[in-house]
DNA sequence: CTGTTAGCGCGTTCAG
DNA sequence: CTGAACGCGCTAACAG
């Protein structure tokens, strides 16, 4: 019985109900609550399951059940910082109950996701969640997986299909909101890479608010990449360009912090003189920022516990399709409080 | 066949071999590449198992195989910064082979944390790596757990068990050896929370290398919080007592980028006036940062594949024990590049 | 209440 | 080269 070197087998059912003196049948009974079974004989077995410390073999369980109780995590941006939370939702919706999950890389590699596939429907999961690392829709894994399959942060091109996605439009809709709300009217955008739909739908979003507000931006979007330079050099180039700016949405926490740290630079009062506002409500961005930074968290987790509860949903049979949204919040903090 | 609604049952080897006309046995032996079949045989049963997208059952193998080909990746640090790298290694080089990876954050709960370990043992995982989420020695899974079990980022308890650790010592020495180099003599530390082994393993690394250098820390090793807060202020106090340093090692990442703030705020030059180092060389911090951070890349995907490559030995049957350190590395950049 | 029998999907003998 | 029989660990259906 030790550590390095040989191991022993696990206990089987067998041996617990020998030990105990009954059949297999009761002893597997006793052991799953099912009744029929007395309960002088049902403390017997529990006791000797325990003193052999037996764990049931999910592996034969699975073969009756017709189920394995694994899902497949498919995952493309493991690194980044989306999948984390999803990640981390889901796995607290299944954990709860008795699904364990199989997690995979594939890092924006359609070759790695087939082979991770494979060996994911080899395994016999009983769906799956397929995790992009950007918001524009991706290719379908098609009708013909013979398991459920929720897509999310990345939707599926096909409409058919099961998505939750975080809602990009609102999220910028309500940063813009926030900043009408304290009385800010000349807003300027400093946002990330334009190819990305995320960065065109937070542009969108803060387009409708101003709109409804009967106002217009200060200067175009400024598209640019999604770091903390392009902060500090977008900012900048809205400042010159005019100068009568009260308000920044930046386009992710990281230009967000650029933004900040160029206001201060150029002596900029936050929130007195400009109220910042960023995206993603991101942890290790935020908690160093002067002053604490307001920011739109796109609720993530609650994405991933979304996937789960309507992976779950689907794997239980009930027939379920389209998009479904995550709406968004605010987080208000020092650099649009005090405004 | 429809991807809503009712799935169809995955293929089976039987009804592979029926479609091809040949036994169970002979389309086994044809599709795991086995000698003793007619290549004609072979052809047509390959045919017929794609055409109907046979996916072999791993379940069914796992029975005769006496080896799910699954192990369990336990943490307690899924949002952190520590275990994903650690994880992305590990999946890299099991991901490689046919090994899936179950994963299951236990977040800093025993309770849970024996939850899943149940769950995983149940479904005969051929090995665990149990990730903590500091560097301090955690208590040992015990040596009755059936299969091999490998630490990672902190160590067991237990000196027989199998350990991953990074060598947070070399870190604090080579960092310092580094501004040394560069001529550097006056140099403070400004740390995280002294709770953490890993702050004071690289405090004494850094009174390392200065002792073989014949010096002394400029001031006390100032200990305080894992943040860019503290950074600000720990640099500013030490700055007040002793106005001539020329070096800082900052105890992460985070607090260096604190430092290199207040440096900013104070008119102070870096790396002219005073270099500046961190530890992790975290992507996100490093990325901001003005100017760009010298940091110390503790290797965490190395620990991460070290501990998958050790696990696959154990597994195999190679008795192993003891901590293995992973050795760091200096990552030169601007904070005290051209000094 | 308890024991017996069958079978889940596959690989692996062993006879043919 | 092929086919039938066995076993893995467990549960469901039925018999006692």
């Amino acid at each position: 019985m030790t550590t390095t070197g040989g191991r022993s087998r696990p206990v089987t059912l067998r041996e617990v109900a020998q030990h105990a003196g009954v059949s297999v049948a009761t002893a597997s009974k006793a052991l799953n609550g099912k009744a029929d079974v007395h309960p002088d004989t049902r403390r017997r077995v529990e006791e000797v399951a325990d003193r052999l410390a037996f764990t049931p073999n999910s592996l034969a369980r699975a073969i009756t059940a017709g189920q394995t109780g694994t899902v497949g995590l498919l995952t493309h941006d493991l690194e980044g910082r989306f999948s984390l939370p999803i990640l981390m939702g889901a796995e607290d919706a299944f954990g709860a109950g008795r699904t364990s999950v199989f997690l995979c890389d594939a890092r924006e590699d359609a070759i790695r996701e087939q082979h991770h596939l494979r060996a994911l429907l080899g395994r016999r999961v009983d769906g799956l969640i397929v995790v992009g690392s950007k918001t524009d829709p991706r290719p379908s894994l098609g009708p013909d997986v013979a398991v459920p399959v929720v897509y999310a942060y990345a939707p599926s091109d096909d409409p058919r299909d099961a998505s939750v996605v975080p809602d990009n439009v609102t999220a910028g809709r309500i940063a813009t909101e926030h900043l009408l709300t304290l009385g800010r009217r000349r807003i300027a955008h400093v946002s990330g890479d334009a190819t990305y739909a995320a960065a065109r739908d937070r542009a969108e979003g803060v387009g409708q608010a101003l709109a409804a507000a009967g106002l217009e931006l200060v200067g175009p979007v400024r598209y640019g990449s999604w770091s903390e330079a392009w902060g500090r050099a977008g900012v900048g180039a809205a400042l010159d360009a005019a100068p009568g700016i009260d308000a920044v949405v930046a386009g992710s926490d990281q230009i967000a912090r650029g933004v900040l740290d160029a206001l201060r630079d150029r002596g900029v009062t936050v929130p007195d003189d400009v109220a910042v506002v960023g995206f993603d409500n991101w942890e290790p961005m935020i908690a160093g920022s002067r002053p604490a930074l307001t920011s739109v968290d796109m609720n993530f987790e609650t994405m991933g516990r979304r996937a789960a509860t309507r992976l779950f949903a689907r794997i239980a049979g009930s027939p379920d399709e389209g998009v479904e949204t995550i709406a968004p919040r605010v987080v208000v903090r020092g650099s649009t409080a005090s405004g």
